[in-house]
DNA sequence: CAGGCTATACACCGATCGGTGTCCTTCGCG
DNA sequence: CGCGAAGGACACCGATCGGTGTATAGCCTG
């Protein structure tokens, strides 16, 4: 009972489903995803319905990550102005990676079309945390108008995440903070 | 040779592949594609070496509408100001329409992972595009920083788009050109 | 030890994928 | 009229798609 042990064929399948999907794209075939996860086609059709519910189930999986990653790590000592911003320098950071291919959550979004897709409903919720998060943090700075500003800052951390994550854009010169900042100041947020 | 004459196998393939790629992403099947434009499958392998260079050609041939869709309607009388906001009015205008999935271009670049894909190729030149389009108008207008600015302006005009395409944002009440605005006023455009 | 659960291997299903080979009709043009 | 190019109809290719049926091996627990 160490972390010696092997991790669960649930477990493997829903990380090599998020790598794979996120590097490939969801039209990603469910033979190559049990392949990486060393986990027969067959078991993995007994821990889930469908390869749809499987996709849902490993970015579900990934959103506490993904929150942490966007949360400022002191939330009491950050004023509201910090922990916006730190948010646009952990997509800046990210984005010089390699294997930096955008937020996997708008990625889904854009690809499938269907918005009553399992994975569109995990997305969205993902988008919906952000916006509350931009939302609570502006109206603690004193924002004009908090949803209007949390509104702005994902239409820029999207084109931001899009953009770097196709390659047309690189943020490794403060970008995505730059714009965020203007926004920022633009909305009274001290 | 009226204008009641049919259009050419070419130019269905064409239009087809626009219409469907747009609406059901570019995984969509040649058998599907053909079946819309009313050509057999033969005679678009005849026309074009494979699917991809269809594709392709066909997001080149969209651009000029694209491109004149963004512009505004009398370049010399309007200020560089007017010019910019014009293409984020043009996008809210856009997204009201059902049929609306975002900018054609930024969905292909998502959805192909692959750079080296001739349909990413001319995505890019889109929005290269766009890119000197911003920039020379930031710099008509006094930007302090034209460059940077073109470039937050494309991170609104993706983020709007793709937000707007995939459903879980409403341009409708202005918030494109809000956002624009608070730029256009931080970089000095007068 | 026996029973039951988990997971594997592997063949198989109909459908579709991108792409081709073959034959036949239609039409413009000399 | 006759010829050649364009295009359509349709079968076919191997590969892969998402998903299933079946039989077997390992393992924990009663």
């Amino acid at each position: 009972m160490t972390s010696k042990e092997k991790a669960s064929p649930r477990d493997r399948l829903l990380d090599a489903a998020a790598r794979l999907t996120y590097r490939d794209g969801v039209s990603i075939g469910i033979e190559a995803l049990c392949r990486e996860a060393g986990v027969s086609k067959r078991s993995m059709y007994q821990l889930f319905d469908s390869k749809d519910e499987m996709l849902a189930a490993s970015l579900e999986r990934r959103m506490p990550a993904y929150q942490a990653r966007l949360s400022h790590p002191d939330p009491a000592a950050a004023t509201p102005r910090e922990s916006i911003l730190y948010v646009f320098e952990q997509v800046e950071k990210g984005s010089v990676e390699p294997e930096y291919h955008g937020c996997p959550y708008l990625a889904v979004l854009v690809e499938v079309k269907n918005p009553g897709h399992p994975a569109s409903v995990v997305a969205r919720e993902a988008k919906d945390f952000l916006l509350s998060a931009f939302r609570e943090a502006a109206e603690r700075g004193g924002a004009r108008d908090p949803g209007l500003l949390a509104r702005q800052l994902l239409l820029v951390f999207d084109g931001a995440s899009a953009r770097a994550g196709a390659g047309v854009e690189h943020l490794d010169d403060g970008l995505a903070t730059a714009t965020a900042t203007a926004l920022l100041d633009a909305a009274g947020v001290h």
